[in-house]
DNA sequence: TTGAAAGCGTTACCAA
DNA sequence: TTGGTAACGCTTTCAA
């Protein structure tokens, strides 16, 4: 009927029947059902968003600025964690495309051959966050993880350290870490410094345990070892507490550096020396980014490099 | 047709038509519409679930056990950020009852008379998160935030401090801030120790400058203050680094207790004495309950308190 | 500017 | 055990 328009057009409806509509909406209370709209107008305002997890820090700000942009946009965000699992992921994806989302967002980079196949069936546009892909699926948003590593290895190496070492997750799926790794390595050989100085740590997640036992491996293996660059700055914050424990001053007698920026590395917290990355303009671009592509402007780009930046404190 | 009966219940299907059409819906690349299925069975296999932000480490972790929890049961989860206002509570609130979900998780306490009253009408099974309501909507899991307070206080006391401050922020949206102060509150008075000696920073969110400014407030104004407790890790970690900085030993001169127990306060982290509460296991739990609420299963208890922990480590 | 009719892709219900 | 038919509550399209 009329209502239909009242809600969705109401400038192509006479002020007057507008208002009597609408007082009869309140009257009985009336809530539109959205999903049968979605079954016939073939738009179900529904983005897909899937994360590895929420927990560590790096994630939940992007979901923030993806959910924030998206109901600006009168959008609804369906989500869900794949727990680092790529089938999972796969399942997951298959049972949101059940809901004919008119966008996915990714933050992971491995999927299963089911997942690709799916996501290009699909015929919807796909964003996937936090690395700038070489071959997108669709389109991508993100910075370059290596880049960022190779950044604050020169900045460590600009500060006079000739011993740099690198403490990270040994886990295949974090595909992001081993990029920051690489970008680490490329500077070691751009400067002629050493061979890598690598503590891979076991398991999923990072967590300050890492970064304790990741400093005790290096300072062990490799002594002249003067700064350590942590994949992250839950590690970095580990790697803290163990030179703390064994009573070295940081930064004069080992300068400790993370990434991500997380709230606790502030200047009132750890005044950590790290990397900030853009993890809430992440999802707020890829919110617009995939609402853009939906509309079927194909024209933008199709990978949006937000960049990051070394952010010096106290502990490099 | 039967393949909707061979999708949802292949029990009822002869074995060999229940193949025939598997195969066929691999050979199609069939993905069934849950739209249409929701508009047509009026359950629509979605919860939602409305947060304040998913920075700030508290519900992250409740977010992920919602999420798993829900996946398992086959259900999807729609999740919307309030960033503190009522105001978009109220919307979202709305805007998710448009797509008929099976039921509603809250986190957060305060509605708007709108939202109260669509909440309300809505009659499906709503769960509110992190506390113990007296009068909950429907149902709750959580914990008491107040009694969570006092222990963390009666620890301090037990300990021999007798100046005891807490910090927190003020904001009038953070009820359970003002319920774990409460419990400081409680906890003073039931020791007739002094005068509660609050530091309450202004802002959303916690953070660690929080934690730093208060430090400083309440050692100004009462200078025999030697043990504080904080609303919440990040806020610790402020007064810990203040502390640093005045060259307090921690805990000898000033100890310092947190809440939350976050990652970084880990043994191999700050290693932060604090209060242990079931983020996950509260989103695990709420899943469970919402879903079995919603079979119509209304004799369960309505009221779930997961409890809380205190940790004692190095700060305290 | 408004209304009537025809789907959208499922599931519920009833026959066969 | 299987298939036909009628909703489910919208939007689209077309006619008035």
């Amino acid at each position: 009927m009329t209502v239909s328009r009242v809600l969705r057009t109401p400038d192509k409806v006479r002020p007057e029947t507008c208002r009597r509509v609408q007082a009869a909406i309140r009257k009985l209370g009336y809530v539109p059902d959205e999903a049968a709209g979605a079954l016939s107008s073939r738009r179900s305002r529904i983005i897909g968003a899937l994360v590895s997890t929420l927990g560590g820090s790096f994630f939940a700000s992007t979901v923030d600025g993806l959910s924030q942009t998206l109901r600006e946009q009168g959008y609804q965000l369906l989500l869900a964690t794949t727990n680092y699992t790529p089938e999972i992921e796969a399942d997951s994806i298959a049972a949101m495309l059940a809901r004919r989302p008119d966008g996915l967002v990714l933050t992971s980079t491995q999927h299963t051959d089911m997942a690709n196949r799916l996501l290009k069936r699909a015929r919807i546009p796909i964003v996937e966050l936090w690395e700038l892909p070489e071959a997108p699926i669709d389109s991508a948003v993100g910075f370059s993880n290596r880049a960022a590593g190779n950044a604050m290895t020169e900045f460590l190496a600009d500060a006079g350290h000739k011993g740099i070492g690198f403490i990270g997750r040994s886990s295949p799926f974090d595909r992001r870490g081993q990029l920051r790794r690489a970008g680490y390595k490329d500077a070691l050989a751009a400067r002629s410094l050493h061979a890598p100085r690598v503590a891979s740590v076991a398991g999923l997640g990072d967590d300050p345990s890492a970064g304790a036992s990741g400093l005790a491996h290096l300072l062990m293996r490799w002594e002249d070892t003067t700064a350590v660059f942590c994949a992250s700055d839950s590690i970095a914050l580990g790697a803290l507490s163990e030179a703390r424990r064994r009573g070295l001053r940081v930064p004069d007698d080992i300068a400790i550096a993370g990434f991500g920026d997380f709230e606790m590395a502030s200047e009132n917290g750890l005044a950590l020396t790290t990397v900030r990355v853009p993890g809430f303009a992440i999802g707020e671009e890829a919110a617009r980014l995939v609402l853009r592509r939906g509309n079927g402007e194909a024209t933008h780009k199709r990978i949006v490099d937000l960049g990051f930046q070394i952010v010096r404190r106290m502990t490099a």
